[in-house]
DNA sequence: TATTGTTATACTCTATAACTATA
DNA sequence: TATAGTTATAGAGTATAACAATA
């Protein structure tokens, strides 16, 4: 026997509805860390993440134009929180990486964060945060990028 | 026995990690339907779910200064997808409505960001929808706003 | 006087186009 | 010539301060 298996109909359009109510929770209550934008404190987060970029790469990881990618570490480097170099053998590409301060800002950021969403969930009862938990990965699958 | 129930020290932080992933993404894939901003589709919803509201109580809604509402309902009134009315008893107060235009804008915008949603959960098992389906009334609470 | 909304002005983020330096 | 990055310029979104209309 054949079973097919729908999408429950009303599933992702409810879940689309809480994780962007939520995301923008996030992101209205603690973002900004030290008055960083958004736009700033993403560019740092991909920084430290993927280690040392050339900015054209770092333009195309967060999806902005080089240009703009130029004002954001401009940005950046002048708080210190990113130190920029010349590549030796080719004099035209340079790499940004970040400092201990940056490091120390992006911790205090993600502390922050953190903190909201788990404070919240301490008001689940346990078996309410074991099936959150088990979601979890899942979760995890869907906001891995696939362009 | 007192049963201490400490939340798992890594939920919060992948939760919160994954959460902002996947709203990037729908931002990033379908936002902006017919050129809109997300700026303009966020109070156009508000608007929508809201019913009639004075500029000052959407400003409010929206986290925004009452000088940026007044733009945006402008611009939302240029493009025939609200009207704006003025209050006869009390003639400072203007209030907003969403036109049939609007309605079916928002509608698309939302059927977009559902199907790219809908899509990726068909690559789930059966078993893991209904895992998410579970977890589905813990985000809606978590995305219960209350501040 | 107090309140609602608007206008004036300035800053941030972003883009495209034109440019510089290097290859 | 082609490429990496920058500078010039413009547009959207937001804020604060000052203002107008109404209560």
């Amino acid at each position: 026997m054949l079973t097919v298996t729908p999408v429950n109909e009303d599933t992702a359009p409810r879940l689309r509805l809480a994780i962007a109510r939520i995301a923008r929770q996030l992101r209205q209550n603690v973002d900004a860390p030290s008055d960083l934008s958004t736009t700033l404190v993403s560019a740092l987060a991909t920084i430290d993440r993927a280690g040392p970029l050339t900015l054209g790469e770092l333009a195309a990881a967060e999806r902005v134009q080089p240009p703009s990618m130029t004002r954001i570490v401009t940005k950046l480097e002048g708080r210190g929180l990113v130190s920029r170099s010349i590549d030796r053998d080719d004099r035209r590409v340079a790499r940004v990486e970040i400092t201990a301060d940056g490091r120390r800002l992006l911790q205090r950021s993600r502390t922050q964060k953190t903190a909201l969403l788990a404070q919240r969930l301490r008001t689940f009862t346990p078996e309410e945060r074991a099936v959150l938990e088990a979601a979890l990965p899942l979760l995890e699958r869907l906001a891995e990028e696939r362009r």
